[in-house]
DNA sequence: CTCTGTGCAAACACTTTGCAGCTAA
DNA sequence: TTAGCTGCAAAGTGTTTGCACAGAG
């Protein structure tokens, strides 16, 4: 584990935990805990950025670098599937991964494309209406923003 | 109140009213009123399904053999700039589009993609957090509910 | 008349698929 | 050992672009 420049002890005993909830949730989707879908899973836990596959893919290359883009899609899709990840909430762009699973929320420049988290407590206690419930199995609720950031605001690009 | 054809009378007149606002709002884009922006905006706001680009031309080929895939693409990006339709939200599907700007909430069914509208009056006045508001630009706020719809869960396919 | 919008075709970017060899369990 | 995983390459899909002509203003 290169652990590039930034974590100390502490925030690494928080990773290795993770880690091994990880292999403990693959193990019982029936999935292998392989090299690559560690240095995935890890690569986005790591990232704030909400990847999509490609951007997490040159990721990381610098660490592994025979990764195939391919393995690093369907390492997503897969994470997205047994739950260890999310696919971000948006208007259509390129597919982007969370590996955030505490509750939070998304804003997203429509201008720059980037996401923000944010997280606002009333927010995770909204309630579906009964009509919509009793109808459908309601999975996921999310509330999401969209606009404008402070940079594109300013560069007025 | 289905009436989603070429009904007369009564939705003729409101159909006429939002197809003048149309006009209006184009000419205030400095966009010319083509017969094409006219048919795809037509064939949009009659569509309930959230149609992606693809299933639009489809439809609208029906009426209008020669318009191009790309002016419809086009056409819809542009409308969604103005401020007359929406790119609807999703987790990295192909982009849909909403020509309903009355306020309301989107369920979308992950297995067969369908979207189903419903309008929660509280969902209506959600605020903003703070530290988002003063910070962003916030254009929209959506409340979006993801799951398994009525017809998919039966069929369990 | 002018300048935008359209249709066509080619280019692109992102995903998915098929398969042979590899590897975790 | 063996079922599942990876890497490669090729095929899809959906979206965008460049350009000549047509048509709205």
């Amino acid at each position: 584990m290169s652990n590039r420049g930034e974590e100390p002890s502490q925030s690494e005993n928080q990773s290795q935990g993770k880690m091994d909830a990880f292999q403990l949730r693959c193990r019982k989707a029936g999935l292998k805990v392989t090299p690559q879908r560690v240095a995935v899973y890890k690569a986005l836990i790591e990232s704030k950025e909400h990847p999509s596959t490609d951007v997490l893919w040159r990721k990381l290359r610098k660490t592994f670098p025979n990764i195939s883009l391919d393995t690093v899609n369907r390492t997503l899709l897969t994470l997205a599937e047994i739950g260890a990840a999310f696919v971000v909430e948006g208007s259509g762009d390129v597919k982007r991964f969370d590996g955030c699973l505490e509750s939070h929320q998304h804003f997203k420049c429509l201008k720059c494309k980037k996401i923000i988290d944010f997280h606002h407590k009333p927010f995770d206690s909204i309630t579906v209406p009964r009509n919509i419930s009793e109808k459908y199995v309601v999975l996921k609720k999310t509330v999401y923003l969209e606009g404008i950031c402070d940079l594109c605001r300013k560069r007025r690009t």
